[in-house]
DNA sequence: CGGTATAAGCACC
DNA sequence: TGGTGCTTATACC
């Protein structure tokens, strides 16, 4: 793998130029000498060109993170390293009726936190030396802390999620979310809360991207308080794409 | 308490 | 194939 070399992204970049301005040369390190467990020991960030996705109360930033190298590395270490959640752990309920998620998925985080969404409660298990280099990675280019991280896990085209919003009570209000993307690029898409359905107050166009192999998606406030997001199906692609979204909850 | 929203699928087009 | 509208009984605001 390349050389890597971490630049931090300070917080007075934000509304200006998302271009990081302090430098970092540091290499992180494993520090807790957790070789067998991760073999990954250096990730790839070179200034990442940030994109600033715009919309009415819209505040995304958008960037490929990680080098195809490493996101190739990190990708076959989450096939290897991950499981997911099963039976009820994997079931929500709408409109009065359970589901199996369209998707697999698992949370992990600080110990204690759990994330509460349609009826289904999904507990954080530990992080691993994978995973917490991957969030601390995360948290040296952003500027940003997160203490949970829930992966979803969509075997081909035709696994998918529906739109929704962030905006439980779990999350710390006002918090961005990092959106981790690996493996085959999908459609990802926004749509304005008052521009929805029949009786839509006004009509404000749907923001899509295609979410890159290795891109991270900074979710930035106010974006979950008014604008709907989901990955929508595309029957045609056979690949496994898997996301992790960085979040920060509330300790109870 | 009443009002409101829904991370799902399905039935159209 | 993909986008939109509808569902429905709890939950939680």
């Amino acid at each position: 793998m390349d050389k890597f070399v971490i630049r931090k992204r300070s917080h007075d970049d934000e509304g200006i130029d998302h271009k990081p301005k302090r430098k970092c040369s540091e290499t992180l390190k494993d520090e807790n000498g957790d070789k067998e467990d991760c073999a990954i020991s250096n990730f790839v960030v070179k200034s990442p060109a940030w994109r600033h996705l715009k919309g009415q109360n819209l505040n995304c930033d958008y960037c490929v993170f990680f080098s195809k190298s490493c996101a190739d590395e990190i990708f076959k270490e989450c096939e290897k390293l991950l499981t997911y959640n099963e039976g009820q752990l994997a079931k929500v309920n709408l409109f009065g009726k359970w589901h199996d998620i369209p998707r697999k998925q698992v949370a992990h985080g600080d110990e204690g936190l759990s994330y509460t969404f349609s009826n289904n409660t999904v507990p954080a298990r530990p992080w691993t030396p994978f995973l917490k280099k991957i969030k601390d990675t995360i948290s040296e280019v952003t500027g940003h802390e997160f203490n949970f991280v829930l992966i979803n896990r969509y075997k081909d085209g035709k696994d998918h999620m529906g739109e929704h919003r962030d905006d439980e009570k779990d999350l710390v209000q006002g918090h961005p979310i990092a959106s981790l993307s690996l493996g085959q690029p999908r459609d990802f898409i926004f749509k304005h809360a008052d521009s929805r359905g029949k009786n839509a107050k006004c009509n404000i166009d749907p923001v899509k991207i295609e979410l890159q192999h290795g891109s991270l998606l900074l979710m930035n406030h106010p974006t979950n308080t008014f604008w709907y997001h989901s990955l929508p199906q595309r029957k045609k692609l056979l690949n496994v794409r898997i996301n992790m979204t960085f979040r920060k909850m509330v300790k109870k």
